[in-house]
DNA sequence: AAATTCGATTGATCTATATCAAGTTTATTC
DNA sequence: GAATAAACTTGATATAGATCAATCGAATTT
């Protein structure tokens, strides 16, 4: 159940066995059967939460009730609404689950004990947060400088494993595109 | 000198006297004059940089030419190309100074240094980059979800600061948009 | 202070992508 | 396995914002 977790976190720290277990009890595992919400837009976002199989998204809603999608998480990633885990303000994402997945979840009040009593987490995190950061960065450049072809490409590049698992409209949303936009640019991609 | 960073790190986490005498040594003043660089696109970007005073832009430069911005950094903030700074790989930015500058630059040996002989430095660095990470999430979102004048008037609104320092024609290319486009808009703000 | 560079404005035109609509295929659900 | 709902495709049309070009004003440099 926790193997996963924390083969995950001996790739970016190491921990000593007592930490490891110590560890283990900070996190509840829980189930999400497909479509089932982890966090609904507009309440509290109380999990900082581990993906150990499955996938989710994460995405929110505008005005004209078109849904964004934030970020996928699949299997050996994290997930939360950040701002409201922290803050404890309404979220601004809702999360669900894209196929039955298998969670492990953590609240504030735990994340803060975890961090206190296992100092080397604010480490793990450190590192984890830094390379996020770098990605989001370039997600947000290349929505600035990349056409929708360009979008497509690199993320069948660098993403492949995604793009057979994420049906076509989610992944258009994630990219920022409208699904006819990506249907087309996607013919054309074959007949070149 | 560094008695600006040093209350920047007191907002996040406690320090004892040892620590912030510790902590300075791994900083190095530096200053910058306008337009001066700290980092070339192509070139290993080798410190990560706290802002003591003036503002320095980010950005990248696309196969057309055009600039790209990806963050200004005014004093109290950091910046580096993070990928290049961590991994030692070639920076995909440039840095340079909108104003004149005071900086703080610390090499990524000493960042580890730092980080293992002051490990609540870790912390610290937790803290900022997730506070980062959500509002590089929000621009992300933004820039799928509002149209032109909804962006202008986002940063308009939060940063009311930054618009009043920073050239028009880099505020556009910071909000992904024309310098044309952000100009006639701003006009039509006005006549409403 | 003159010269030069840089930034902002305005107009005309173009284009990538959105939107609307209908039809088809593929998955779910009962 | 029939019924229903999702997901994908294709076409026609609309539009936000880009691009090109010219002018004007402001600020920096010499």
């Amino acid at each position: 159940m926790y193997n996963i977790i924390l083969k995950h976190l001996e790739e970016k720290v190491t921990l000593s066995l007592e930490e490891k277990e110590l560890i283990k009890t900070f996190f509840k595992p829980q189930k999400l059967k497909k479509k089932q919400f982890l966090v609904i837009e507009g309440y509290v976002c109380k999990y900082l939460t581990f993906v150990s199989k499955g996938l989710l998204k994460s995405y929110n809603v505008d005005e004209k009730g078109n849904e964004h999608i934030n970020q996928f998480t699949p299997e050996g990633w994290w997930t939360s609404d950040m701002n409201s885990f922290f803050s404890g303000e309404i979220s601004f994402y809702s999360i669900n689950a894209i196929e039955d997945s298998d969670i492990l979840t953590i609240t504030v009040e735990d994340f803060d004990n975890l961090t206190l009593q296992v100092p080397v987490m604010d480490r793990y995190f450190r590192i984890l947060f830094q390379n996020s950061l770098i990605t989001k960065e370039r997600r947000l450049i290349s929505s600035h400088t990349h056409n929708a072809e360009e979008k497509y490409r690199h993320i069948a590049e660098n993403n492949p494993d995604l793009i057979k698992r994420v049906p076509q409209n989610l992944l258009a949303s994630y990219l920022g595109l409208s699904p006819e936009t990506l249907s087309r640019l996607k013919k054309n991609l074959l007949l070149e």
